[in-house]
DNA sequence: TGTACATCAGTGAACGCGCGTTCACTGATGTAC
DNA sequence: TGTACATCAGTGAACGCGCGTTCACTGATGTAC
């Protein structure tokens, strides 16, 4: 029974939704083709009819939770001095495996060692992802008048996910937090306060 | 055919070696028990003969692992004044990649997200190996007069974990180096010079 | 506008493969006498 | 020390399972006339 245009395209949009919020909650492997078409309410059969392979899929969840996870970031510090948007999102990003939905959930943080072993495309769209992340850092950054904002932002999101990866580890939910909150506090070192800031380059 | 004791305990030996150094260049679920077997010169059905599953020997090569890079470090620093260790650590960590063997591979960074979805066994080795590790720089930044020792430590630890992870992201080489060369450096500034420090605490 | 037909989204069963694990068996080891 | 026997490391085939992928088929859609 062939859809409507509209149909299919809307039909696309909840594969890749669901397989999204599925590989960052259970990982790649651990995450089958049928359960994805099941949870989007189709069978596993019509899956190729949109994708051409189950790494085709994986690159497009993988752009889709990168957006996603901007689209919050963005969200959460509009209208908010540069300086506390930063600090706001690194809170933010830090929290992500407490946060309730998987909209916070990164890629990186939750599969980055099952994509580094992945065929090119997909480490280019991570790897798209992960610059992506920094220059949304470094534009705070720069913005909150700080030092060198590249490196800054290169080394915050480093910081944050393997902080954030770690504690994923932690069979405890208190080394988890006793690892986030540490990196917080780095991160916050790193960043001297806005308003009384000696390193900043600018007020 | 029944081998003697000590022939036993050094079969257990080479399989737990070529499953630490395969997992860790190829990952958990790429690593089959069939290739592990064949890589110790043995067949796939003498495996339960020394192990009880599969995640069992994952704990002891990640104990194995984690092991070795201890004492990879351990000799790279010996004899030399503990700020100039952490220096020496810091760079070794982060040019795991590209090291000729396996032996300065640390599994946080290798097969991360894959371990935290695993028992809790397996996630409690892994996170004993990343404690040991966080004490290992954090004896050295104490050595060297650094305030916060373990904070300081488990900065850094959380910095090189994820950049060597993000590295290995990285289809060019040149991008693997701008992200492991920015950690680099980010160290240094939470590291001030040995010998011409203001924020160590003692000299 | 109405009709005939090609298209193709989606179904559900099947295929082939590799995996972790089991098992009957072999024969050297180590022990009890 | 010598002999008979139980143990058990290792073999190689087989099992069962879940996976990604394929395929013949269905029937609504959209198009050509």
């Amino acid at each position: 029974m062939k859809k409507s245009k509209s149909a299919t395209i809307d039909t696309r949009k909840r594969i890749v939704s669901a397989a999204t919020r599925m590989f960052l909650e259970h990982g790649l492997a651990e995450t089958g083709i049928a359960s994805i078409m099941a949870a989007a309410g189709l069978t596993q059969g019509g899956f190729y009819r949109h994708f051409r392979s189950k790494e085709h899929l994986i690159v497009e969840a993988s752009i889709a939770a990168h957006d996603r996870l901007r689209g919050v970031f963005s969200a959460a510090i509009e209208g908010r001095p540069a300086a506390e948007g930063l600090d706001i999102a690194v809170g933010l990003y830090l929290s992500q495996s407490e946060q309730q939905g998987c909209e916070v959930l990164c890629p990186l943080a939750s599969l980055g060692s099952e994509l580094g072993r992945l065929d090119q495309q997909v480490r280019d769209a991570a790897m798209a992802g992960y610059q992506r992340l920094v220059l949304f850092f470094a534009g705070l950054a720069d913005q909150a008048g700080y030092a060198e904002p590249a490196r800054l932002a290169d080394a915050i999101v480093s910081t944050m996910v393997g902080a954030v990866m770690l504690a994923r580890l932690a069979t405890s939910p208190a080394s988890a937090a006793g690892v986030l909150r540490n990196a917080r506090q780095t991160i916050r070192l790193m960043l001297p306060a806005p308003g009384a800031d000696g390193n900043a380059k600018m007020a």
